[in-house]
DNA sequence: ATCGGAACTTAGTATTCAGCCG
DNA sequence: CGGCTGAATACTAAGTTCCGAT
């Protein structure tokens, strides 16, 4: 059943009830924070998912207004903007698909059915399962159920700890102090560190020491009460030098260890899943270290704790041989849960979050789950255009809530911002989305650079990015979004009638199964077909359309944000490039000088030796001129790409069709697109993608 | 019906690997 | 043939959305 769900699963969605959380943030412009409870709307929606897809009946009618009570307390007054009939509409900036009306709502199925029907049989001939595939496109789960045998041999558990040989020294200070085993372990940690940049950051070290305390005997934690007068520097010292021991390892310690790890890779790195075996995303547990969160992290430096066996709960079938723990240990719990995918978990001492183990992208789970969010994103193609009218008459809307969820909904759509949920202060850093943008992050230009309505975004998002961004927006945005930010706070929630949940749920309305996620992967996606169709050149070689092709990844990855710090080797790489063009160059004339005097030689002794010759070199030349050709767009390319990231968009946000019916249709050989995990990632896609899809 | 936690996707960076060049 | 480099992979944090207990 593989390839065959979409429809099934996108309608057996569940309801939604998220929760309509109330934003706290102390005092400040007490007005803005009441919240409405829409009740009406509420009611009405319910109405809808009762009838709705569940069975596969259409989708609710497109969208219901719910402009009518109550009134907001605190509505302007109309100054006329919004209600304004002249004004005007200006298409949105980002380039979007005029073609709209030639595409067919391609349901997929029996076709691709048979295609991964197909190739699941090939696959089945070289897979090195052992088990006999029963016929598995029929097999279709009931709501919920993910599986129904699950078979795997548990984590692999961090190695133990191993003390520091007796020469190493640590110093409290300037005196030698032999630690206690455990205190010794957490002082490695860090010394382990010591070079980093963390190590010197106050929240850090602070964290640290508070946690390396408590693993200290009652007679260390008498001595050791500064972490200033601690000296590392000889463990590190020895780090060092255990890892320049382990560089010059023989080349047969080093198969050693590497035959070693495949050993564990093929007892633990695999499971059976429903008669396939399947390859295991993560199956070491994560060792103790220090935590080292992203961007200014409050929790930066605290202990993460040993995981033990104890910790662990394992999944699988209640008919599968249930993995032992090891001797002298128990798991905390196992547990048969076909209703999720994951295969172990343990709840992770920082956050108190849960980790999981769980399957490999190239995973049947995994990959349909992907297919199936690519589906969504196709679905929402065919209604974004009513999706958008109804936000830009939202924008007008009497509802400060109303209004307040169609400019968010613009900004996700438009400039591709994550939905933003609320996050409780002091746990983590201090980043927002879409939902959680406040005052302070957006700058308002009536006029900037000659352009009108420009909003200045600056704020750090996921992982603590920097988002900084200029665009101008139309003037309906422009001016709800002074509205927005009229006596508030640089600190105050700039939608303070909005959070994600009433975001998704307004978009559950408009299109099942559509959340702000959705418009992301659906603009990306857009983006690269799009921008595939116009960068493409059908005479440039093979180098040069690839060129093309990562310059679309590149508008994608631009428009997700999709950053990453500039190599450290970079300008050197880059240097070392242009002075291998410069010997190419000089290689070509050089080449193309022997050509001429070949030639002359040619013309001289007119025998077939020289006539050869003259062939022969000719090849050079060429072949030489396209190295260099190669390695220019190398160059190009490279630079352009100094601190942009194009994997996390390849992987997580380009509906993988898309490349694949490229490829076919310039005949680039699918390699040069996707290595070989990438691949093994979208199998499903590359087999049944053909060179005319239609994202 | 709400809430908070569970589940799963997305993310950047650190480490390892493989192959190339001098 | 070893050291270096860029690519691939490993790692795990940080998001979003879902969902079940109360």
């Amino acid at each position: 059943m593989l390839l065959s769900c979409s429809e099934h699963k996108d309608s057996s969605e569940k309801k939604h009830k998220d929760k309509e959380k109330t934003k706290h943030k102390d005092g400040s412009s007490e007005k803005h924070k009441d919240k409405h409870k829409d009740k009406d709307k509420e009611k009405r929606k319910e109405e809808k998912v009762g009838v709705s897809y569940r069975g596969g009946k259409m989708k609710p009618p497109f969208f219901v207004s719910f402009c009518s009570p109550p009134r907001i307390k605190d509505e302007p007054d109309d100054d006329g903007f919004y209600a304004s009939p002249k004004e005007d509409s200006k298409p949105l900036k980002r380039p979007r698909e005029d073609d709209d009306a030639d595409y067919k709502p391609k349901k997929i199925k029996t076709e691709d059915i048979k295609k991964a029907k197909k190739r699941k049989q090939e696959e089945e001939e070289t897979d090195n399962s052992v088990l006999n595939c029963i016929e598995w496109e029929e097999e279709r789960y009931p709501e919920g159920i993910k599986w129904k045998f699950l078979e795997h041999k548990g984590p692999v558990f961090a190695p133990p700890y191993e003390p520091l040989p007796e020469n190493v020294k640590f110093y409290y200070d300037g005196k030698v102090m032999k630690l206690s085993t455990k205190a010794e372990e957490v002082a490695t940690f860090f010394a382990k560190m010591l070079d980093h940049e963390y190590t010197t950051k106050e929240i850090f070290r602070k964290n640290f020491f508070k946690d390396w305390r408590k693993e200290m005997t009652s007679e260390e934690k008498s001595t050791i009460t500064s972490l200033s007068k601690c000296d590392f520097t000889h463990m590190s010292q020895y780090f060092k030098a255990q890892t320049e021991a382990r560089k010059q390892m023989s080349k047969e310690e080093k198969q050693k260890i590497k035959e070693e790890n495949e050993r564990l890779l093929k007892e633990y790195g695999y499971c059976v899943m429903d008669n396939h075996k399947e390859r295991i995303a993560n199956f070491k547990i994560e060792p103790p270290g220090l935590f080292r969160g992203r961007g200014n992290h409050p929790k930066m430096g605290m202990l993460k704790r040993r995981i033990m066996p104890e910790d662990i709960i394992i999944n699988c079938s209640k008919d599968s041989k249930v993995p032992p723990p090891p001797p002298g240990h128990k798991w905390k719990e196992v547990r048969h849960d076909n209703k999720v995918t994951w295969l172990v978990s343990w709840t992770e001492n920082i956050q108190g979050s849960i980790k999981y183990i769980m399957l490999n992208p190239s995973s049947r789970i995994k990959g349909e789950k992907d297919w199936q969010k690519y589906e969504t994103a196709r679905r929402l193609k065919k209604c974004v255009d009513k999706i958008r009218n109804q936000y830009r008459e939202d924008w007008k809307s009497k509802e400060m809530k109303v209004r307040q969820r169609a400019v968010a909904l613009y900004f996700i759509d438009k400039l591709a911002l994550r939905a933003g949920n609320e996050k409780e202060e002091g746990e983590t850093a201090d980043t927002v989305g879409c939902c959680s943008l406040r005052v302070e992050h957006i700058k308002l230009h009536p006029e900037l650079d000659g352009q009108e309505y420009v909003v200045e975004f600056d704020f750090l998002g996921k992982d603590s990015i920097r988002y900084y961004n200029k665009v101008p927006v139309e003037k309906r945005v422009f001016k709800n979004l002074q509205l927005f930010m009229e006596n508030k706070q640089p600190e105050d929630d700039l939608f303070d009638r909005l959070n994600t949940s009433i975001l998704n749920k307004h978009l559950q309305d408009l299109m099942e199964g559509l959340t702000a996620k959705v418009f992301r992967t659906y603009n990306a996606s857009i983006t690269l077909q799009q921008q595939l169709k116009e960068l493409t050149n059908p005479d440039d070689n093979i180098p040069a359309k690839i060129l093309s092709y990562n310059r679309a990844n590149r508008a994608v990855a631009i428009l997700c944000n999709h950053q990453r710090a500039p190599p450290k080797t970079f300008e050197k790489s880059m240097m070392n490039l242009q002075s291998k063009i410069d010997a190419k160059k000089e290689q070509l004339a050089d080449a193309r000088r022997e050509l001429k005097s070949a030639k002359a030689d040619a013309k001289v002794r007119r025998d077939e030796k020289s006539k050869k010759a003259v062939e022969s070199k000719k090849k050079a030349v060429q072949r030489i001129e396209e190295q260099l050709m190669k390695l220019e767009v190398q160059a190009t390319d490279r630079e352009e790409n100094k601190q942009i990231a194009l994997s996390t968009s390849k992987l997580n946000y380009l509906d993988p069709r898309i490349s694949v019916a490229w490829c076919k249709k310039w005949g680039i050989p699918i390699e040069k697109i996707y290595n070989k995990t990438q691949r093994e990632k979208f199998a499903w896609a590359i087999d049944m993608a053909e060179e005319d899809y239609e994202f």
